[in-house]
Order: C-alpha cells, then sequence, then structure tokens
DNA sequence: AAATGATATTAATATAGATTAACTTCAAGC
DNA sequence: GCTTGAAGTTAATCTATATTAATATCATTT
C-alpha cells in the first residue's frame, strides 16, 4: 500500500538536492502507514518510534498533566512533522500523545533508521538541521507570544495565521493551544462578534 | 587578544570529533569578543551577525513589547548560546536584545562563516542539528510548563534547575522569564518563606 | 556621607481568565 | 426517529495574577 511520495520528495528537495539513487535509498529506509481518525500515533508512556511526516491528515500532540487536564503542544497537517522529540532522540518513554483528529497517512523514520539515513546521506543532517533551525523559531515566537499577548490577540493571530487548522480541530483543542479553557475561548468569540 | 578556546573545542567534541586540521580551520573562523556589562550583542532592529558562544559571563535575551513591556526569552550562561536566530538565519532586523548582565567573553560564528564551516566541515552540520534537537525539546518543555503549571511551580523548577543562574541575574528578570510581573514573585518568595 | 538610581518588597485594588454548572447543538449509533 | 455522547455556549462566581502606588534596600557616584 505504498502511498505517494511525491509531496515528501518534493518538501525535501525545498532544502537539499538528492541524487536519484539516494532517493531510492532514502525510500527503503521509510515506513508508510495509514492511521484512523481516533487512532494514537504516540502514547504518553510508549516510547515513540518515529517520526511522522503528514503526508494527509491532521494530527494532535498533547500532554496530559496530573490533573487530568490536556494541553496541546501543537497541530500537524499536510507536510508538517510529529513526535515526541525527546522520546525519540533518547528512546524512552513519552510525555505527549500525538491523535489522529482525521484519517491520517504518514510517512515514518524510525529511530535506526534515521542515523542509517544520516551516515548514508550526510546532506540529509543539513535537511534536518535547516528544519530544527526553522522549529526553533516557531517555538520561540510562540513563548514570545504567549508571554506578551491576552488571550484574544493569540486567537486571532492562530485564526490569521493557521486558517486552514482553525476549520478542522475541535474548537477545544484550539483554546488548549493558544492557552485558555473552551469556556473562555467561547466568550471571546462572542465579543468578537460583537464588535465587528 | 585571543582567548581560551579549550571550554569550546571540548564542548564541540561531546558530540563530533574534529581532525585537528578541521580544528585549525575552525578556529580561524571565529570571532572572539569581549563585552561589557551592559552592553549589546543584539539589538531589535539590527541584523544579528552572529551566533554566540558564551566563554564565561551572563547574557539575557528579551523583547520589548509595544507597552514597552520587557519580556525574557532566556538567560545564557557558560557553555550556552545566544542569538536572535530568527534574524541570524534570515539576515533581517532582530525583534529581540542580546544585553550583558555581566562582563561576558564570546566567541561568536558569522553568517558567510558558518556556511563554509557548514561546507568545509560537513560533521558541524551534524552538530548543530543535534544542538538545534536539544534545544527544541528544551522549548517544548518550557511551553508545556507554561501551559500546565502555576506562577509558583514554575518559579521552583528555574530555582532547581538552573541554581547558579538564579542568584545571578536580577529578580525582575527572573519574574518576566517565568511569565510573571516582578510584584507577583516576590509574593511567591514571601509565601514560599511562610511555608517552610 | 549624602545623593542617586536601579532593584526589591508590600499592600490595596482591579481584572483576565478559570471554575462550575446548566443548557444547546449536532452527529453517530441503535 | 429516538438516544447518546461529544462539542460548544452562556452565565454566575471565584481566583490567580496584574496594576498601581508607596516604601525599602543597596550599590555607585559625587
Amino acid at each position: 500500500m505504498q502511498m505517494n511520495t511525491e509531496s515528501f520528495l518534493n518538501y525535501i528537495d525545498e532544502h537539499i538536492t538528492l541524487s536519484e539513487d539516494e532517493k531510492t535509498f532514502l525510500l527503503t529506509k521509510l515506513n508508510f502507514r495509514k492511521y484512523q481518525k481516533g487512532q494514537y500515533v504516540v502514547q504518553q508512556g510508549d516510547v515513540c518510534r518515529y517520526e511522522n511526516f503528514v503526508v494527509s491528515g491532521c494530527l494532535k500532540t498533547f500532554f496530559v498533566d496530573n490533573e487530568g487536564d490536556e494541553h496541546v503542544i501543537m497541530f500537524s497537517v499536510e507536510n508538517w512533522w510529529s513526535a515526541d522529540l525527546s522520546s525519540f532522540f533518547t528512546q524512552t518513554p513519552a510525555d505527549y500523545n500525538v491523535l489522529c483528529l482525521e484519517n491520517t497517512e504518514v510517512i515514518q523514520i524510525g529511530f535506526e533508521e534515521i542515523e542509517e539515513l544520516y551516515i548514508n546521506i550526510p546532506k540529509l543532517e543539513r535537511f534536518f538541521r535547516i528544519l530544527f533551525q526553522n522549529s526553533i523559531v516557531a517555538f520561540e515566537k510562540r513563548l514570545v507570544r504567549n508571554l506578551s499577548m491576552t488571550a484574544k490577540d493569540r486567537y486571532l493571530y492562530f485564526k490569521k495565521r493557521y486558517p486552514q487548522i482553525e476549520q478542522r480541530v475541535p474548537q477545544y483543542a484550539i483554546a488548549s493551544y493558544i492557552g485558555v479553557t473552551k469556556e473562555f475561548l467561547s466568550k471571546i468569540k462572542s465579543q468578537l462578534i460583537l464588535e465587528q
């Protein structure tokens, strides 16, 4: 059930140029997998075995705290990655869950495979270096938004920045992502309607 | 005024092994610089020209919002890095400031130099890939702490995790780092004293 | 040693956002 | 077509934290 790898190779092409041989080798190290809505790609407590590239669908990465409250770390739609990186890098139990909000097709790279890939295609070190660079910048900016903006402004930013995600995921998950309760997000939205 | 490069090379040694030739080449691409307490390594609005490795001293990376309020993104002491990464990677004006809280010695890698280094010593791609990996994990964890812990618990975590920093930087900067006002941090501390 | 300015504390009041609880909507299953 | 349960809304009350303002501390400069 080999799914379409074109989007994945195009995505890699944006940062590095691979030869045909390298592409072929890379493809042999990938796992193609389809999940149904509601299935877990990673579960808190399990070791995260793969970095997951989303071909289609939508994933929610979240953390459940001691009080049982859920905290959304990120959403991953087409051409995004998802994993519990701490668990993956150290192969220790995950703190986070990755859940399918829709039927989702992913391309997975396993822990052993990624090391093999780094060795055989050193350009991939560059690729992931750049990927991780961009990811740090995104996290840094999100931190600053959380520290300096009100909940309302964080919501407006989210809507503007990720209009496609806003339509696809439950509102309570967006509330958690921006760091408020679902009730307060409802209040923000009704205020926004009054303001227009 | 070539400063001691030993700590820097040891630090790199933790993740990759460089030949003597590679080390020599690397050293030719570095800038050694001393700043006085109160000087800026990066200023909001300027392009961030360097990634800065702290040999000695202490840096504060922060953002000043439209209301003039300061938000501390990170502190960097010995063997840490500091930069406005978004500005550095894209060579566009910085959103953040990096200020010396103490007299500080840094090793700087310039934007052109880092690219040369990546080309001539591909192992450095691996080095920074690993560095950035770890950095993402740290940011992710900080995000989760900000979303799921109370201010008091964030303060206790900070004290426990960075006891050396707690002693060296002003309390109002710690307050900002954990995401509260300095007045509220004072309250937290006086509560903690009562509790013992 | 007095003056200055940055840092820190304390207390009173205000507010953004949480909590609780009741109610609504709507899709999915029986 | 009724039932169920998840998702979303609304409103009342509560609380963690912000704001404001006054005071205290302490290192640095004059």
